[in-house]
RNA sequence: GGCCCGUUGGUCAAGAGGUUAAGACGACGCCCUUUCACGGCGUAAUCAUGGGUUCGAUUCCCGUACGGGUCACCA
């Protein structure tokens, strides 16, 4: 066979070969122990976790002064979606994660582009015309049908599933086999010619899990589809070879076709990236767990996190901890550090399928949220207002110094309260001091009788004295419980209720329920305040008369 | 079905031949307390399984089971 013939049968416009781009994108010019990698979304239009679990691959270029870089994989027109490169690009910048080249929105930065597949066509051909050259790859015109046939009878036949062997039909025909089919004009794929054999094992050397042992590739892939458009596997070798990542970071999914990929650097003769399989995400799903999917689970949407509104930070301390072992410990000993302080390590990573587990994320948030400073937390909620909550953003704007106050209320101090981790979680709970927001929806204590609570609540309003300290406001209230025959300490009344209508207990949540409209509330002397004296009073007479 | 990856409490997990098998979330209990939170203390709960190797296996090897992934001109 005369290969040289074929390539040019196959590839007559390609007139580069792969020298000239091995000089076009030369070796980096980087430190020692500088990783190079990326995310490589396609661009269907929804940014997953996975995309953001991927980025951690930024910290580690970063940490080593590295380069992090966004390559937009397109090879599938069917799946692309209008406006999909912005979202991943927003979403990425959203949470902190920037890119030092790659495609931008409206085009690209950087010296190894173009970073969108498609317009890297010549380079996929020109390499893949080399091979062609060499004898590694051979045109196939099977059609869609005869593949589907070929699958059949393996499946009967017990034998694998792929093309190879003697199901590679299109492997060693003439010359003029492929003439004739070529000028019928039938559509072609390109394969791989592969000299691997199923009994033999390779060897990979995995950042994250350490050595592989998996069985050679045997099949004879498609490398370039019918438009010329590569697939996958060979898109990645090129690209990644190309572009000099030192890393691939991607998902355990890839794992079953590693062995396509490095048997086709080593035939390229390029050097193997250190691949990274990251642990797939899981849900539990009745008993049993399974992967996160994008039809099923919304909590796979990045989406969903922004509109609830967990903290950008929160989230990255959420993934941190279910990505690297040790960060947790270090979060624990260092809890006001910024997380990119935190020196990130593949060796640390798990390599089990984590459950993710919404329940510990909104611990986290909780905790981190409860960190920080009310003006903090007053632009983080304005901020989420503004896209998912109008009303609420026009209301913290007009009255920010009140807002302010609110979101103060328990914060500072060793113990601050933990309320909420998530902004529509705070809107909600920081509905009731807003007079246009305020409902009541807890009601009365039920020991305290309809006479009991109107002698309260009016002996509370003549008492009422905002120039008081804490300390003299309580002890008024105790004086009024004592006087109205509530025990002023719970323990006395739970050791003898007959002696008493109730405690102070009672008392209190009737003014907080007065004041708050629910039972559950911070710091009710404090609330006042943020109310405002006016406030606080209407309340408290709305609620005795109504 | 083939191939591959994985398996420590309910969840996330530390552990690297000898440990009372960390810690966190959750659960429960107690304490603190004007409610709810917070905080403090404590309790329950784990090495899938069978064989090896070894003086000794959670840790190393093999098998089994279970879970997951993957077998496209999708990525």
């Amino acid at each position: 066979m005369d290969y040289q013939a074929l390539a040019e049968l196959l590839f007559p416009d390609i007139r580069e070969n792969v020298g000239d781009y091995e000089t076009k994108y030369p070796p980096r010019d980087l430190p020692e122990g500088a990783v190079v990698t990326r995310i490589a979304p396609s661009p269907t239009g929804f940014v997953h976790l996975g995309n953001l679990y991927n980025a951690i691959g930024e910290r580690l270029a970063h940490q080593t002064g590295g380069v992090f870089f966004l390559r937009i994989e397109d090879t599938d027109q069917k799946r692309e979606v209008e406006g999909a490169v912005e979202a991943v690009i927003d979403a990425m910048n959203f949470y902190g994660v920037h890119f030092d080249e790659g495609a931008t929105v409206d085009g690209e930065t950087g010296n190894y582009g173009p970073y969108r597949q498609r317009q890297r066509k010549t380079l996929y051909q020109t390499v893949a015309k080399s091979l062609v050259q060499r004898g590694l790859a051979y045109p196939c015109f099977c059609t869609e049908e005869e593949l589907a046939g070929m699958h059949t009878a393996q499946e009967a036949a017990k034998d694998n599933y792929g093309y190879y062997g003697k199901y590679a039909v299109w492997r060693d025909r003439p010359l003029s086999d492929i003439e004739a089919a070529l000028s019928a004009g039938k559509e072609w794929v390109l394969r791989f010619r592969s000299a691997g054999d199923p009994a033999n094992t390779v060897t990979v050397k995995d950042g994250i899990r350490g050595e592989l042992k998996l069985q050679e590739n045997f099949t004879d892939v498609v490398l370039l589809k019918s438009d010329g458009i590569p697939t996958y596997h060979f898109a990645h070798v090129c690209d990644d070879h190309f572009m000099r990542t030192t890393h691939v970071i991607r998902d355990e999914s890839w794992l079953a076709t590693l062995p396509i990929h490095v048997q086709l650097f080593d035939i390229l003769g390029w050097e193997r990236p250190v691949y990274c399989h990251t642990a797939t995400l899981m849900k539990m799903d009745g008993e049993s767990k399974r992967k996160l999917s994008k039809r099923k689970d919304p909590e796979l949407g990045l989406r969903f996190y922004r509109e609830i509104g967990y903290p950008q930070e929160a989230t990255w301390l959420y993934l941190l901890t279910v990505l690297n072992s040790n960060f947790e410990e270090w979060h624990l000993a260092n809890p006001d550090a910024d997380s990119r302080e935190f020196t990130f390590s593949l060796e640390k990573m798990s390599t089990s399928g984590a459950l993710f587990d919404l329940e510990k994320l909104d611990n986290i948030a909780r905790e981190y949220l409860s960190r920080r400073t009310a003006d903090f937390v007053y632009e983080g909620l304005l901020d989420w207002a503004g896209q998912f909550d109008t009303a609420l953003a026009g209301r913290m704007q007009a009255k920010a110094d009140f807002y302010k106050a609110a979101i103060n209320v328990g914060r500072g101090g060793d113990k601050p309260r933990k309320d909420y981790g998530s902004w529509s979680a705070a809107a909600k709970f920081l509905a009731f001091y807003d007079p246009e927001t305020f409902t009541r929806t807890d009601a009365c204590p039920e020991l305290i009788s309809a006479e009991d609570k109107t002698a309260i609540l009016t002996q509370y309003l003549a008492s009422l004295n905002f120039a008081d300290t804490q300390e003299e406001w309580f002890a008024k209230v105790k004086e009024m419980t004592d006087a109205l025959g509530y025990a002023v300490q719970p323990k006395k009344y739970k050791k003898n209720p007959e002696l008493y209508k109730g405690s102070i207990v009672d008392v209190t949540n009737l003014l907080r329920v007065a004041v708050t409209g629910r039972q559950n509330a911070p710091d009710l002397w404090e609330i006042s305040h943020v109310l405002g004296e006016a406030e606080t009073r209407r309340r408290l007479t709305e609620y005795r008369d109504a």
